[in-house]
DNA sequence: AACCCGGGGTA
DNA sequence: TACCCAGGGTT
């Protein structure tokens, strides 16, 4: 019989022991000791995790706290800085909800994220996930976070094949059965390290494992089947052509790509539509005149839900350039650092 | 409910 | 190379 405060004080036990150091983190130690995290870090934290990995995050988060030490600092960053800082890691609309949600909390709020679950929700970029681990982790409310992580471990420990997105509901049943009212914080992270570092997608370690015990699935030998998730669909191929221009002053030719849409908001090379034909392609109008050519090789990138292959497109180009579209960039202006990592990889090609 | 958003890791 | 992983917003 799996006795639910049992559970989380078995699972509270091994996360005293075995604890990841995480730059965001109050140690359960100093946790104990009265230590309280920074809701600010936690929510920066929270965002930047977000289907990324915590070793990915690391240094993206050590830079961002070193440029904007307090909400009041990110909320008055220049967009461009944010989105620069933001650069290869990817689902960039969390970038800008990060600063909408930075000047919310300084505007509505008075530079306070507000320890209140249903007013955490309401905030840009914040959905059930980073509410519920906002108002465990940093104000320690008995919220439970669900995650992949929490999916998968409570998938195995109760055995459940329904496969996701259906088993939801009942996974989030049990993920709230289980929330402790004391040490909520520790325990929403003590079950996200057990999937992250043991209860694993593949090869679960479930010799170490502190519920290996009542775990069903571990009993039954389903582990590796669980959880279970709706079949994915194909990615289909589309093409296109970046004009990366450079200046004979070394300047290159940039745009900022528009708000809404794929890589909003970012850095990027001019260039065609990206469209779903393999057949010989309409090439885009170059963004200025001067002599284009084709540089040797392509950039191969892969998106969420299709794959693309970039033809790029080289030229040298007068002082007096004048582009129908983008701006010119000196170099002590430009990072390619800036640029997501489908638009570095074709600088890359052509250096 | 279905679809739109990247990038990194592993086999 | 192919496949796996994974929250929030929009429509």
């Amino acid at each position: 019989m799996r006795e639910k405060h049992n559970m989380s004080v078995i699972l509270l036990g091994w996360y005293d022991e075995n604890a990841r150091e995480m730059p965001w983190r109050v140690a359960p130690q100093d946790r104990m000791a009265g230590v309280t995290p920074d809701p600010y870090a936690v929510w920066l934290s929270e965002i930047m995790l977000q289907q990324t990995t915590v070793v990915t995050v690391k240094d993206y988060f050590q830079r961002f706290i070193a440029h904007w030490p307090t909400v009041f600092d990110l909320a008055n960053a220049k967009d461009a800085d944010v989105m620069g800082e933001w650069a290869g890691l990817g689902y960039y609309a969390r970038a800008r909800n990060l600063l909408k949600c930075a000047r919310t909390v300084v505007a509505d709020h008075g530079g306070i994220f507000p320890a209140d679950h249903d007013a955490l929700l309401k905030l840009p970029g914040i959905g059930p996930y980073t509410a519920a681990a906002v108002s465990s982790i940093a104000f320690d409310l008995p919220y439970a976070v669900l995650d992949g992580n929490v999916e998968r471990v409570l998938a195995r420990l109760h055995n459940i094949h329904t496969p996701l997105p259906e088993a939801k509901p009942e996974l989030r049943a049990l993920a709230q059965s289980y929330t402790p009212s004391n040490r909520a914080g520790d325990y929403a992270q003590a079950i996200m390290d057990l999937g992250a570092t043991t209860c694993t997608p593949k090869s679960p370690s479930c010799g170490i494992c502190p519920w290996r015990d009542p775990c069903i699935a571990r009993e039954k030998g389903t582990m590796a089947d669980l959880p279970r998730k709706a079949p994915k669909k194909v990615k289909p191929i589309r093409h296109g052509t970046v004009f990366l221009g450079k200046r004979e002053d070394g300047a290159w030719l940039l745009e900022t790509r528009p708000e809404k849409g794929l890589l909003g908001g970012m850095l990027g090379w001019p260039g065609t539509d990206w469209v779903d034909t393999s057949l010989p392609l309409p090439e885009g109008n170059a963004p200025a005149a001067g002599h284009w050519a084709e540089q040797a090789g392509e950039v191969r990138h892969t998106f969420t839900h299709f794959h693309l292959i970039l033809k790029v497109m080289v030229a040298e180009l007068p002082k007096d350039s004048t582009p129908n579209r983008g701006t010119f960039r000196s170099l002590s202006d430009f990072r390619p650092s800036d640029l997501p990592t489908v638009m570095r990889k074709a600088f890359d090609l052509a250096q």
